[in-house]
DNA sequence: CCTAAAAACGCAATTCCATTGCACGTTTTA
DNA sequence: TAAAACGTGCAATGGAATTGCGTTTTTAGG
C-alpha cells in the first residue's frame, strides 16, 4: 500500500520521505480539504515548516491544489481522479458555514463566464458557500 | 459634491465624518479594488486602526463589500449602481496576473451551479484570474 | 564502500495582515 | 448641559505565511 503512495509521488517527480509519505497518505483520507493546522494537529512531532514546504512541494508538482475559503487559512486538497489540477479544469468548491469544511466537487465544472473585452480569463475559482450535506439532516 | 457624499452616507445610516467622507471619496474613484494598505499609502496622515473601523463600518452597512483575491490582502470595493452588495446579488472578480489589481464585474452575473445532493447553496463567489484589458495591450 | 553534492528537515525568527483594548475628544440626545 | 454614544488614535496582540540557516539524510560518482 505504502507501495501505491510511492509510486503516485515518483510519478509526479517527489521524492518519497517518509514525511511525504505520511501526509499523502493523510491527505487521500481526507473528505474535506485540510489545512496546515490540520496536518500540525495530525503530525504532533512534525515541524509546521516541514508540512508547510512538504504541501508546497506538493503543489508545485501537482499532487494538490490550494483552496481560498475565506477563513483566512489556506486549505489543500489532492485531485481526485480525472482531475489535473490543471488551470483549465476547474471544479468548484463549497464551504460549508456549519461544519466549517471545505469539499472540492470535481465532478462539477464550472460554467463558462462572460467577460468584458480585453480580459482573458486563465484560471477561474468559484466558491459557493452554504451547508454542506452533513449539515441539513 | 460633498453633500453627495453626505446624502449617501446617511442613506445608509453611517455618520458622515470627514474621514469616511474622504474614504468614501477616494472609493468612488478607483477602478479597481482597494486594500486597507492602499489607503494607509492614501492617506498617510489617519490611522491604520480609523480606515481599517472605516471600511469595516462601511462594508457592515452595505456602502462596499470585500473580496479575497488570493493575494492575502482583503480588498475593497464600492457596489456600482445596479449592484445591491447582497448574497443574492453575485457578481464576478477579475484579478489581473500582470497588474494585480482586482477588478468588480457588476455586469456579469454568476451562472447558476448545479451541486450535489444535499448541498445548499448560500451565497457564492466567482474569482476569475487571468489578465486585464489594461495589460493586454 | 566512501565521499562530495544535493535535497530534506528542524528550529528560530520575521513579516504581513487583521484585530482588539483602552484612553481621549467629539457629537448626539434626553 | 450633562450623560451617553460614537469616532479616533496609539499601543499591543494574534494568526498565518514565509525565510534563513545549520544539521541531517539521501543520492550519485569514484
Amino acid at each position: 500500500m505504502m507501495k501505491e503512495l510511492e509510486n503516485k509521488l515518483e510519478q509526479k517527480e517527489v521524492r518519497p520521505t517518509a514525511m511525504r509519505l505520511l501526509v499523502l497518505e493523510t491527505l487521500q483520507k481526507q473528505k474535506a480539504a485540510v489545512s496546515l493546522q490540520d496536518l500540525e494537529d495530525t503530525f504532533e512531532k512534525a515541524d509546521r515548516v516541514t508540512l508547510y514546504r512538504t504541501l508546497k512541494t506538493f503543489q508545485e508538482k501537482g499532487l494538490i491544489h490550494s483552496i481560498e475559503d475565506g477563513t483566512g487559512a489556506t486549505k489543500y486538497a489532492l485531485c481526485q481522479e480525472g482531475c489535473e489540477c490543471a488551470p483549465e479544469d476547474m471544479h468548484v468548491h463549497f464551504f460549508c458555514n456549519s461544519c466549517e469544511d471545505t469539499f472540492c466537487l470535481p465532478k462539477f465544472k464550472i460554467p463558462e463566464v462572460s467577460l468584458p473585452e480585453g480580459f482573458v480569463p486563465m484560471e477561474t475559482n468559484l466558491l459557493v458557500k452554504g451547508v454542506c450535506v452533513n449539515c441539513t439532516a
